[in-house]
Formats: C-alpha cells, structure tokens, sequence
DNA sequence: GCAATGACGCTCT
DNA sequence: CAGAGCGCCATTG
C-alpha cells in the first residue's frame, strides 16, 4: 500500500475520530495509529487541513509535552473543550500519564 | 523543481 | 523549564 498523501489525511482523521472522550492523544500516537509511526508533523498538517463542519474531536490531539500546540483563540478553544469533556487543564498543559490515550487496552507501557 | 513553512518529536545544553 | 539542533514530510509560492 503505497502512502498516497491525501490518502493519510482520511487515515489521520479516522484515528482521531476513535480517540474516546475524556480521553487525550499526541500527534505522535495518532501517527502510529495511522501507520505513519514518526509523522506527527503530518499529523498536524491534516488537522490543521480539516474541512470546516465535520466532526472530529480534534481538540483531544495534543503535542508530546503534554501541552496544548495551538495559539491565541484556537489554543484557548481547546482547552475550553477539553475542560468540558472532564480533562483538567492547568495553564496549556494536560496530565497525559492520567489522559493519555492508549489504543487498544494496554495497562502497562512498554 | 527548489525553498520556505508548519496544530511535531527527541536529544542535548 | 527554555532554547537550539536535527529529522520528517506535505503543502504552497
């Protein structure tokens, strides 16, 4: 299967669509969840790109450091979301070794 | 087709 | 915790 861009961006989108409420990812989970291990910077570039009105929880995909990426209205938009759905954000920053998101149903890392 | 840009990540300072 | 450097790759001028 050869990795036709616009083609991972449906891929990119339909990982972020499973991510549960209450629940965080960072762009480099949703890379590995596409099959794109390594391209979280194409993780944001897809979101970024995301056609107006659909529905995709992209405000549960956050940076590696546990903070919000975005900046200004959109950053503050998020964190609003995220509060919403029960997810404590303090300053930019979200606790990921409590929200973090792990496909599939592992309890323990590694 | 090359150069610059970006909702990123990791390591080292 | 903040900055700098390097890697990665799709989109745009």
């Amino acid at each position: 299967m050869r990795r036709t861009p616009a083609y991972t961006y449906a891929r990119i989108w339909s990982v972020v669509e499973q991510i549960p409420l209450g629940y965080v990812a960072t762009y480099g989970d949703v890379a590995q969840g596409a099959g794109i291990p390594g391209r979280a910077r194409s993780v944001g570039y897809a979101l970024h790109a995301l056609p107006p009105g659909i529905e995709i929880p992209w405000h549960r995909v956050i940076n590696g450091r546990g903070t919000i990426s975005l900046s200004g209205h959109a950053a503050r938009e998020q964190a609003r979301r995220l509060r919403v759905e029960g997810i404590p954000v303090v300053g930019m920053r979200i606790d990921l070794k409590a929200y973090r998101w792990r496909g599939g149903n592992r309890s323990l890392r590694h």
